[in-house]
DNA sequence: AGATATTTGTTCGTATGTATT
DNA sequence: TAATACATACGAACAAATATC
């Protein structure tokens, strides 16, 4: 049944309680990003706790991500919207000791993604249209890189479009699988050079986009149903449980 | 672009980089849930580091939910497949100051469940399907129990299946639109009795049960895309901005 | 550019609590 | 019950970073 408290009940150390009380704290007096949290010293006072207890709690919130911690004057723990990388580690180390199949990630992007797709008409503006041509032709074979580096450039465009969605939560579950492909099934991948199926790929892409500018949904998700298939067919070929990782790599950057 | 190096370069921290040679000794090492960590001494020999960086960087890994640490003798790190609920707190914070419509949960449960609902069959056992229907049947408006009681079943309900999910990526996604919708829609949600739309809900998950049960998957994603209208319909006339929540409520027992 | 004040970061010593044997 | 091995918490001192004058 489901049952919360032992999650809670597990939150028996003093840190933790006290970054429970931070966190209500930041909701009762509506705290935004940017505002600052009082200095540890006040901290201290506030919660009647020593430096080290105290710093183990602001721990918490930095390991969420939920603040940032400078030194100096004018420093201290500052706080700031939850960036995507650090939900992503989250996200990590709860599937690490899950078995993910390739087949699984497929089928998820196949309902997700068409629904990505009809979410950004009418969202992205012409500069960002133009911006996601350019990403998309990019990918086509004759563009030169190697194999990977086109797969990764495909990545890409596929996470420029999740980042214009509309819809945070849409927004982060597309991220999230493209990171799980990206790292975890990519580097097992069958260097199988199809030639065919990567103009098939960008064209899609170039298709897609057209269809957003000119605010088409309905296009929009069914070229990018069709996308899907053909990616899923590709891929399943390898239906193996996917490599498992703890620590971001930082070779996302191309 | 995508750039992971801002997400990698603010780990300055002695006691992050720590953190991060522990996941690496841990990937290493092949280690599994059970396994214990070496303790707080050997660690500080191991990392060349004191016992409060060594603590802060356990902290980071015990954030994550990937340790727990436990005193006396035969204590100390023990490692954990990561419970969901560590999960959910981090996108609780990831999402806390980013603007959420009850309309977009809705629409990724409109694609998301009729996926669970399909990707049961021939996954449940003779009990589960039993208890399933035992959770199904006690929604309906004659058990009695407040307005909020049942829903709040009806959602013990769609949980129940997430959690059966095979696919560890789709059950996770599942049960947090399920949590988005309990912690922040629910409260607000208008207390119009609508006894028919109650039992059409009951009706669909026992009609739903009975199809994956019967191993009938066509049926059973129909069955749920349907449901799914029938609520989201309901649910969309308060097409309002969720509340917003840090830490999380020991209320999901009942 | 350099000194200084302010704030976090790190380390140590010690005392306390807690679970095993 | 007592001894133990370990984590937890506190306080004080010092180190490092950084904004400001």
């Amino acid at each position: 049944m489901i049952n919360m408290t032992d999650a809670v009940r597990r939150k028996v150390k003093r840190s933790d309680l006290i970054a429970d009380q931070i966190k209500d704290w930041i909701v009762k007096n509506d705290k935004k990003p940017g505002d600052r949290l009082p200095r540890e010293h006040e901290l201290m006072a506030l919660f009647a706790a020593s430096k080290g207890t105290i710093r183990e709690a602001l721990k918490v919130l930095e390991v969420h991500g939920l603040i940032r911690i400078t030194t100096g004057p004018a420093g201290g723990a500052v706080l700031m919207a939850v960036p995507y990388e650090q939900c992503l580690e989250s996200v990590y180390s709860y599937l690490y000791f899950r078995e993910i199949s390739t087949g699984q990630v497929y089928a998820l992007r196949k309902v997700l993604e068409p629904e990505l797709a009809a979410s950004l008409v009418n969202r992205v503006s012409e500069d960002e249209i133009e911006e996601l041509l350019v990403l998309a032709k990019r990918s086509h074979p004759d563009e030169g890189g190697d194999w990977e580096a086109r797969r990764n450039i495909e990545l890409a465009f596929h996470d420029r479009l999740a980042e214009l969605c509309p819809s945070p939560l849409l927004g982060m579950m597309c991220r999230l699988l493209n990171d799980v492909l990206r790292s975890m099934v990519l580097p097992k991948y069958a260097r199988s050079h199809n030639v065919d199926l990567e103009e098939t790929i960008t064209d899609s892409h170039v298709a897609l986009v057209r269809a957003i500018q000119r605010a088409d949904a309905k296009k929009a998700r069914k070229i990018m149903a069709e996308h899907m298939s053909d990616v899923q067919h590709h891929g399943h070929a390898l239906e193996t449980p996917v490599k498992r990782n703890l620590t971001l790599q930082p070779n996302h950057t191309f």
